[in-house]
RNA sequence: GGCGCCAUAGUAUAAUGGUCAGUACAAGGGGCUCUCAAUCCCUAGAUAGGAGUUCGAUUCUCCUUGGCGCUACCA
């Protein structure tokens, strides 16, 4: 490729980041670090009943955490600004005088109730609707002096008879429309305020953008876009439709599949790397087996080749795999420090306490932990008291009785030992077990659920350490008596 | 309904006009081991169906079926 290459993402604030919005983003940046081109943000906020600042904020946010930098945008500018489409009204309305004048579009009267009839009507004779052209000879003076006596009118674009809009997809080759499907549909609404897919073409246009990489959804829209295009007397730009995310029931990603918004994982504790990682993806590969990439990595290996045309499930899973991954080679000071907020969410102490300790904590749940959110579940009894449950001591080897003496006995001398150190309660239980003729697991595991209250912990003996002396032996004592009962 | 897109194991994907269709997650089994985890080994599992082109198709073409998207004076 040698020309300059500029490529955007354009979601319009009308909520949270969303993950597919997210991916389209991810996409559009490596294709542009790939190929050293330019990256652009704008804010398709045409939409101004629908738009918010706290959207706007989300989608900054969520993109910003995934590692994802743009080159020119609305925070930043750049030397095609303004990057919002409310700041670019003059510029559609330039643009719609032309197709006024040129007769490429006209003012249209028909009320949306009529037109809302006119399709109820169609449809019922299983007709397809398709817009009648009533005001397509309408006289642009006469239009505009009505107009200025106070009529309301929309514009449409005036697209000829048999007008074809075949493309060629970067991803899916060639595109072929049924040319009998166009009508004259509207591009603004009254007052000249632009719609989605008139001000899209404007600002793709005047911003030089070479690609436009989207959502499969779009593909309707483009056949329209290019009609656009054509009616300014403008060069059509590239187009590519990324496959849609599914959910694990095969449908649009929804609300119901757990998190579907960037923040929603930053919330459950995923690591951006991870977020970032998988969903690219979701519907691209690096072409060799390869999944665990960083950012770097996923530039230099991005190409359009090995996008996927089929939508993809997105399994919650394989995500909470990889995070796992990331957790596990992650420093331990980081790790802490990532865990504390979702600690403190629970209730647990973790400001206050000896942050050594806290840290050995943490490390013997590193391997074991997914999730940050996990972290609670994983380290409840490093903070608060355990209930004691009977059947979860309970054994089909021994008895209550016998697990009560042993306990008993272990903790008796477990009060005697000199260093309360993994190897030294590791030493003595080992031989504790065999002058009880047991196996080690027949006094670990009910010495475990005295100490943890679970039956999957950490190594038994460097829990006990970092437990504590004092707080072990109070446990077992507990274990013992609840054993008694 | 109309228009469009898509189709490799449960999921994400790799590969070639011609070896046992490869990898990862998940699943099952085993090793290690005080449990869990991590890790290692093993197993099962896919080219939607039907025609055609071809010496040969999972790969190219067509049809069927299925899935999805769009069908606004939303984006």
């Amino acid at each position: 490729m040698t020309e300059k290459i500029r490529v955007r993402i354009a979601p319009s604030p009308t909520g949270k980041l969303h993950i597919g919005n997210a991916r389209t983003g991810l996409f559009n940046y490596l294709f542009a670090r790939h190929y050293g081109g330019t990256f652009i943000l704008r804010i398709d906020d045409t939409d101004t009943e629908r738009s918010t600042p706290e959207a706007e904020k989300a989608i900054f946010d969520g993109l910003k955490w995934l590692g994802i930098t743009w080159d020119e945008g609305p925070d930043i500018g750049g030397n095609y600004g303004p990057y919002k489409q409310t700041e670019r009204f003059d510029t559609y309305k330039d643009a719609l005088n032309r197709l006024l004048e040129d007769g490429h579009a006209y003012y249209c009267f028909c009320s949306p109730e009529e037109i809302e009839q006119k399709r109820t009507t169609a449809e019922k004779a299983h007709e397809i609707y398709r817009y009648d052209n009533t005001c397509r000879t309408i006289p642009l003076d006469e239009a505009r002096k009505r107009i200025a006596a106070g009529e309301r009118a929309v514009i449409r674009l005036r697209v000829p008879e048999g007008t074809e809009a075949n493309f060629h997809d970067l991803i899916r080759g060639d595109i072929e429309v049924d040319s009998e499907t166009f009508d004259d549909f509207v591009i603004a609404k009254p007052g000249g305020a632009p719609l989605y897919n008139f001000a899209t073409v404007i600002d793709d246009h005047l911003m030089d953008i070479t690609h436009i990489l989207r959502g499969q959804d779009h593909l309707t829209n483009t056949s329209k876009q290019i009609l656009i295009y054509r009616a300014l007397g403008w060069d059509v730009p590239k187009f590519g439709h990324f496959s849609l995310i599914l959910d694990t029931n095969r449908k649009k990603l929804s609300k119901r599949a757990g998190a579907v918004y960037i923040g929603d994982f930053q919330e459950q504790g995923y690591l951006p790397q991870t977020v970032a990682n998988f969903i690219a993806l979701i519907g691209w590969s690096p072409g060799e087996n390869k999944e665990k990439m960083t950012m770097e990595e996923m530039v230099e290996a991005f190409s359009m080749d090995h996008v996927q045309k089929a939508d993809a499930v997105f399994d919650p899973e394989k995500l909470k795999w990889l995070n796992g991954v990331y957790i596990r080679e992650m420093p331990l000071e980081n790790l802490v420090e990532a865990v504390k907020p979702h600690l403190r969410n629970a209730g647990f102490e973790v400001d206050n306490v000896d942050q050594e300790w806290l840290k050995k904590v943490v490390f013997l749940e590193q391997e074991r932990m997914r999730l940050f959110s996990e972290a609670s579940e994983l380290f409840d009894f490093f903070f608060k008291e355990i209930p004691y449950d009977k059947s979860l001591l309970s054994s089909k080897k021994h008895s209550d009785d016998e697990l009560a003496r042993a306990l008993e006995q272990t903790r008796e001398q477990l009060e005697g030992i000199s260093n309360w150190d993994k190897e030294e309660l590791e030493n003595l239980c080992r031989s504790l077990a065999s002058q009880m003729g047991w196996q080690g697991g027949d006094l670990f595991m009910p010495l475990r659920i005295a100490v943890t209250g679970k039956k999957a912990t950490p190594p038994l003996f460097e829990t006990m350490e970092v437990l504590g002396k004092e707080l072990s032996l109070k446990r077992i004592d507990k274990a013992i008596q609840s054993l008694k009962k």
